[in-house]
DNA sequence: GTCTATAACTCGATAGAC
DNA sequence: GTCTATCGAGTTATAGAC
């Protein structure tokens, strides 16, 4: 038999396992018995293949970090309308976060709890995201395309409303009433709701 | 000497130093050493008033959220029309969290972590209060007062504007090159930008 | 009521057999 | 490469003096 996908070698089942105890009880919460135990294999081995624990955690939040940020420059570079590009920021992203609907919570605590350590080691020779976004805001603006808004208020508008819904989730189920079938509709339904809830907020 | 405030006895210290430690670090993280050198006193002394680390953590807890959970239900009843009510929520919510900003992150992780025992101890007999701002908004737009909107995603989007922007204040600062001051004055416009954002898009 | 000292326990990390 | 056994640091919690 032959494996097409070397997915089960032990360090992949371990940085698996790290990443689902890691993503749900972040760093101070996990324990190496818990990453071991789901990975079916024991603790000594974790610290074979990857040192200590600090070590594994920053792996982890490496890769998830690289997923959170989304390569947005791509989007505002396009050809599109700055319309057409509000709605496929929002689709994709939300998309994105309902694959991986731990990471908002995750990144957050982790850059709360270190902003420094983050900025030096996750956010050198980023591409400049916000100012790109706020430059064509303002252009849209000058071209009577929009009515005039602050470009700052607008992009933590979106952000907010694409990321926040997966952060509350537990909470707004207990408020709002709704089972896990109902919420994944809500979500479904989002994917277009923030972009033309926006939308409406700015066109002339 | 009269004391006029009884805000320094062993007690209220300690709380004072659990709130302050509980907030920033979490269960997970917080010990119980730095919560007694913030008190200045002992371990000792922690354990003979509040027996146990889960305990201290439950009161300090069961206070943020009575703060958390804002008091949304007498500005829904109000007399003032739904612009207004929009107007003075977002200015009254926003500027409780400028006091409080570690409060959403703290609410939230711990909700995340243990839903179950969240829904149990701390929100029985509550206020219906989606269910109270829904009917408001499916009354207006029958009275053709606004567009028609879906009140759990104007919900959703209020909420989130209003909360997010403290969970993700450090990677905004960095992201937005912000210092404190300019972030503190960010906070101060929203007051006001939220709520015009919000009634932008849903006015006829 | 407050302290010092220490017991009891959890957890990350290592040694060493196979 | 993988395991069992164990060490040692750090933490919660208690005993007991004052």
């Amino acid at each position: 038999m032959v494996k097409i996908l070397q997915n089960d070698t032990s360090p992949e089942k371990i940085l698996a396992a790290a990443k689902k105890v890691f993503l749900s009880k972040g760093m101070a919460g996990a324990r190496m018995q818990d990453i071991a135990d789901e990975a079916g294999i024991n603790k000594a081995l974790l610290h074979y293949y990857f040192k200590d624990k600090e070590k594994l955690f920053e792996m982890i939040f490496s890769d998830a970090s690289k997923q959170f940020f989304p390569k947005i420059a791509e989007i505002i570079d396009s050809k599109a309308n700055l319309f057409e590009k509000i709605e496929k920021f929002c689709r994709e992203y939300i998309d994105m976060l309902q694959q991986n609907p731990y990471l908002p919570l995750f990144i957050l605590n982790e850059v709360n709890a270190q902003p420094l350590n983050f900025k030096e080691k996750f956010w050198k020779n980023r591409e400049p995201v916000f100012l790109k976004f706020s430059a064509q805001i303002d252009k849209e603006i000058k071209n009577k395309k929009i009515k005039p808004v602050n470009p700052a208020h607008l992009f933590v508008n979106m952000i907010s409303m694409c990321i926040f819904p997966f952060i509350g989730k537990p909470l707004w189920m207990i408020v709002s009433g709704m089972d896990e079938i109902q919420f994944r509709y809500f979500i479904e339904q989002r994917k277009t709701e923030v972009a033309q809830f926006i939308i409406e907020s700015i066109k002339k």
